[in-house]
Order: structure tokens, then sequence, then C-alpha cells
DNA sequence: TGTTAGATGTTATCTTATAACATATCAAGG
DNA sequence: CCTTGATATGTTATAAGATAACATCTAACA
């Protein structure tokens, strides 16, 4: 069980390293880590809260990199489908993953607050989900695992 | 744990009974439950399905019960916020409730191919993710717990 | 060099959702 | 009786999220 996001830390390294993760799976699978991809997948990660699709292509229209929904909307396809960003199903926004070396099903703490998302890995989650739908007959192909609430620093806030 | 949804059942009683619950609740709680908020959870228990926001408005137009978009997501925010139904995020779409008399944090196994919606209850899903929120000092508030795959009889067609 | 696959550019449109304001209904209190 | 306030509905307009469809570009390679 790991917890990422709530506490400060070397956000400029953390970056650097999540790039460099998503750098080498690329290479490894053939996978094109365009300009406009990798830019989104910055973004994500610098802001490390959910942002909607919108609000990435004013920061790409910004830049000169891609004036049109398409742009981004395809940038996010790429990073979702290969699992180095998620999208966050409650808000209709997006994440940068966290741990983009390994193939998961992640849950996210979402403080209605900040919007800062935490990327967790439970196994028990999946593992009493697959439980229930083992029961039903069903076959799971995707979860999605999101609790929505105060993260530490809010709750201090408006306390 | 229980699973509702995939089995087939006399389903004009559990419709019946369902909103002859969802009366005394009203009745208890002092909430009006009026025709247009009848007729949409009508609707939902009748398909049995996850229904958008437009597909109902649809009909609720036809029986000439409104025709405007406020009409059926009021409608739909006060059945979601008593919990008598429940919006599936991922696809942005609504469910009737199986079990509107006890207050819960449900998971919803979502066939991709029919539609179909099984609502189930366990307290493991809840359990681990309220230690996990627990651990970052997170305070949950909701949930979101979505399996999609493909139902038993789905499963059966494709196969 | 022609072809193909992958990526991007662009227009238009579709789907989902809400803000804002007007109207109606009904019960409680003057 | 009538007025006031709370709750619900009607309606217009628009915001926010997402994709279809088609054109263009580039690089790899037969």
């Amino acid at each position: 069980m790991t917890t990422i996001g709530f506490e400060t830390h070397d956000h400029t390294a953390c970056i650097k390293g999540n790039i460099a993760k998503v750098d080498a799976q690329c290479a490894k699978a053939g996978l094109q880590l365009t300009p406009v991809r990798r830019r989104v997948l910055e973004i994500l990660l610098q802001e490390h809260r959910a942002m909607g699709a919108y609000d990435l292509l004013d920061m790409l229209r910004d830049e000169g990199l891609g004036s049109q929904p398409p742009v981004v909307y395809r940038a996010l396809d790429f990073l979702v489908s290969n699992g180095f960003a998620h999208k966050i199903e409650r808000l209709n926004a997006f994440v940068a993953c966290t741990d983009p070396t390994t193939d998961h099903a992640p849950t996210f703490l979402v403080c209605r607050s900040c919007a800062i998302v935490a990327e967790t890995h439970t196994e028990l989650e999946t593992g009493s989900l697959a439980r229930t739908a083992a029961a039903a007959g069903f076959k799971v192909e995707r979860t999605v695992l999101e609790a929505e609430g105060l993260c530490p620093n809010c709750q201090d806030t408006s306390a």
C-alpha cells in the first residue's frame, strides 16, 4: 500500500524521473513521445493535480503547440491508454501516473477543495472487487476506484 | 455481499416494490416524490440499465412531462442526493438504486456490451479504501467504485 | 519513388451539464 | 382572506467536455 501526493517532495526531480521512465517505456515499446504528448505529460506532472482537457489545451495554445480540442484529446488518449496518465472519471479530468512503469489498477484520493489527487495502489481493492465480480460471473476489464473528500492540508485549513 | 442485476426476475414486482420503498422514505423524510421525479425513477427501474440524462429527457418529452435539460437534471439531482438513484461516473449515466432503504457506498459492475448495471454492496471495498485513506490522512466523503467489463450473458454471446 | 503507417491540423458538431431568471403551488401566520 | 416564504417547475441561453470526419505531413521502407 503506497500513497504519494500529499507530502512535500523534490518536485523537479520527481518530474524528471517520471519523464525518464516514460521515455524508457516508449523506447522499449516502440511508442513515440512526441512534443505535444511530452508537453501534456510535463504539465500534468508539474501541476500535480487533476486538470481538464480544456485547461491543458489553453496552455498548449499559449505555447503554440496546438489550438483545437482533438490535439489535446489525442495526446491524452495516448498517455492514458499507455498508462502514463489516468482519467479521474468523477472530475472529467486527468492526472499524470505516479508509477508509469508498472501495469496497475489505481485508486485515487481526490481532494474536493484543492483538486490534488493522490494515487494509491491497494491490492485489496482489486482483490475484493475481483471476488465480487467473480461471484456475479462478471469479467472485469477496467476499474474505476475513486474517493472524494478532503486532503490533510485542506482539513486543517477549513478547521 | 449481494449482487442484483444479471439474474432474471419478476421485474414488475421489483419496480412496484422499489417505488413503494421510495414512497415510504419520502413520507418519512418529508420529501416530495413529484410526478417528474417519480416518472424518472420508474423509467430507470423499468429499463434497469444506465441511462443518459438526455435519453431520459426524450422519454419525458414524449410524455409531456418536461422538455428542457434542467427538468431531468433536477429530478436526477433529487433522486441521486437522496440515494434513490446513482450516477455511473464512467458513463455519465444514471441507474435506479436497488436498495433505496439503506445508506450505502455502492459498487457497480457495468457491462460495456449491454449497459446493464449490477449494484453490489461489499463492505470490503469501503473498508480497504477507508484504510488506505486513513493512512494518508484523507477524509473520505464519497466513493466511486465501478468495474467495467462483460456480464455473463454478453460473455456467452461474444464467445 | 511510391506507398504506407503514424501523427497532427482543422472544421464542424455532438453530448453532457448548469447558470439565471420567470412562474407556479402550497402551507403557515398575520 | 391574503401575504409571505419555501419548494418545485418552466424556459432561455450557454458552458463544458468530447469526437467524427477529412486534409496534411513526415518518416520508414519496399
